[in-house]
DNA sequence: GGCCCGATCGTCT
DNA sequence: GACGATCGGGCCA
């Protein structure tokens, strides 16, 4: 029910992974106890060399993005704006792709959550790729951590998705890539079931 | 070494 | 809808 998803679950076609992604709970337990998780509703796909908006296109390989050519299944944070963390997913076995986790419907330690994103509501808590990093005590110190671990993990959960519920759509804020910037890979559940 | 800009967010109009 | 925050990375010299 709760198992964690295992490593060759990360380590197929990355439009899979981002789709099915949708709908499985990513934790993170803090100092060894505290559980902050969060239903995955929304996933784009980076499609690597040869994906313009992705961070390894043309096989751009720098220590910041290391950890995208690990096997699928590490996690690969990067530091954005200046403020923002992003948290992907790495897949496939040997290719430096990678889905970027944008949104979650906030489950578990919520108020821990409020107070790492400096608010007293509970709305728009983890509904975009910043505000999940900061709810979830997600940083930098994480890249390239493996998602098995006992602290950084993706596991089942029980709900079932129909393809109707799933949106498809372009993916945000990445206008500089051109051709690539009209790519359906962005993945999210219909909006109006989460209400 | 310098310059430009980003897989974002919150606030203001 | 527009804009400022804020800083590291990529690229060119």
């Amino acid at each position: 029910m709760s198992q964690k998803l295992p490593l060759d679950f990360y380590q197929r076609d990355t439009l899979r992974v981002a789709e099915e992604l949708l709908g499985k709970k990513l934790v993170h337990k803090v100092n060894s106890k505290i559980i902050l998780s969060g239903l995955i509703t929304e996933t784009e796909a980076y499609l690597g060399i040869e994906d313009p908006a992705c961070h390894t296109f043309r096989n751009r390989r720098s220590p910041r993005t290391e950890s995208m050519f690990l096997p699928g299944g590490h996690a690969y944070i990067y530091f954005i704006y200046g403020l923002h963390f992003c948290f992907n997913v790495v897949t496939t076995l040997r290719s430096p792709e990678a889905v970027l986790i944008r949104g979650l419907l906030p489950l578990e330690g919520i108020p821990m959550m409020m107070c790492s994103r400096k608010t007293t509501h509970t709305e728009n808590l983890t509904n975009g790729p910043g505000k999940l990093c900061q709810a979830l005590q997600i940083t930098k110190a994480l890249d390239g951590l493996i998602l098995n671990s006992e602290s950084l993990f993706i596991s089942e959960y029980p709900i079932t998705l129909t393809p109707d519920q799933v949106q498809v759509d372009t993916r945000v804020g990445i206008d500089f890539a051109g051709d690539a910037a009209h790519w359906p890979l962005r993945f999210r559940i219909d909006p109006s079931l989460l209400l």
